[in-house]
DNA sequence: ACTAGATATATGTCAAGTGCATATAAATAT
DNA sequence: ATATTTATATGCACTTGACATATATCTAGT
């Protein structure tokens, strides 16, 4: 910031943060979408998002939108990317910072039940989307498979006992490709972001897997 | 964005872009710095920046700013990060995108000559900096080092036609260490980014390397 | 009980990538 | 010419991951 604030020249922006909130059903990678209620685009599926409060981070904001749509147990949550073309929104000029959510497809359950203006969109069948959320929505899965190698990330998609296989599905749901079961498995294990428990899950028709945990 | 717009719950924000501009000069890895003529923060170093105009978009303003301080040509520019802490900017309100931006430190010497309220400062011997510019550095420069590997960016610090070696010595700036040589050589010919011309450089004492350019 | 079937888990082998050491090539200075 | 310095090329060990295959462990059915 160089020069002096001149509200005339510079006059003040709003700012939203957007939510690409993502989960894992039936295998397939899908995004929680939000079915406007208002102009513009009333009627269509946006994210979810909302205003920044004057005495609120971005962070702050990002939570708060969060907590309304899941459970927060065991998800994810970072910043993800700011748009702001002037043109985004008919209304006004925007700018909306998107963030990137992970979180298990139950800690939507209670959200979804029985609010038929929200839904969870698989990625190979999204509907039209309102605003520049298709662009935003792309890149959050973009941002996803990149960190699926480097950052514990389908962790958060899981809970909080999993079988290797069902970490594989998350996985290969997320890249849209079948994986090497025992590449995997060695990768994920040298990784160090899993431990064993020692237990095995039960019901199973076959052999039965063992349970392992994220590490702390 | 799900409620409708009230301002007076959710006042506008100033929103304003950061640069983080940075180059290598005499071996160091180092960001321009610009001394505030105002309050607050008065006498400081901080980051070039400035408001985002009603009818500009993010990418514009970024470019605006980069434009003002550096011939771009061969240069990077590529959005980095948000910082909207509520108490950032003691006067008021300010959320700011910051950009991140290579060049090479040619494309700086005109900004740079006579004006001493700009300066290049290596990242080890940082001044003290004005608001949170601080955590945007450190940001920009673990998102350089990170991207070192996968993405070419090393050549927008470059001028047009380079050696291998003078390619290492900017890896080794961002890095702070030192690489293996031949192991360097073949990693960047496999990664196809760069070609060589088949000219030697000249003027050398000893015996001249071949020139490379990057692969359009 | 035993066997078949299915899945979990382990291992062996190969190719690609990287670090390190060393060899060869090409220029200048004396 | 020869020494010196740097560029470029090559050989080798080590790691990682893909793939194939082997072994272990459970249930269901006879």
């Amino acid at each position: 910031m160089s020069e002096p604030y001149d509200p005339a020249a510079f006059p003040p922006l709003a700012v939203t943060v957007d939510l690409v909130l993502m989960t894992v059903q039936g295998g397939r990678l899908s995004v929680l979408l939000q079915r406007r209620s208002e102009e513009p685009h009333k009627g269509k599926w946006a994210l979810p998002g909302g205003f920044v409060g004057v005495t609120e981070s971005l962070d702050e904001a990002a939570h708060r939108i969060l907590a309304d749509k899941a459970r927060m147990t065991g998800g994810w949550l970072e910043q993800l990317y700011s748009f702001g073309d002037p043109n985004r929104d008919p209304r006004m000029r925007v700018v909306t910072i998107a963030y990137f959510a992970l979180v298990p497809v139950e800690s939507l359950a209670p959200a979804l039940a029985g609010h038929d203006d929200l839904m969870l969109a698989p990625f190979d069948a999204l509907p039209d989307l309102a605003f520049d959320h298709p662009a935003i929505v792309n890149h959050a899965a973009t941002r996803l498979r990149g960190k699926l190698d480097y950052a514990p990330v389908a962790l958060a998609l899981l809970s909080p006992l999993f079988t290797l296989r069902a970490l594989q599905d998350v996985h290969e749901a997320i890249l849209g490709t079948k994986l090497n079961k025992p590449a995997f498995r060695r990768r994920m294990l040298d990784r160090g972001w899993i431990e064993g428990t020692g237990v095995r899950e039960e019901g199973g028709a076959f052999r039965p897997a063992e349970l392992f945990r994220a590490k702390p």
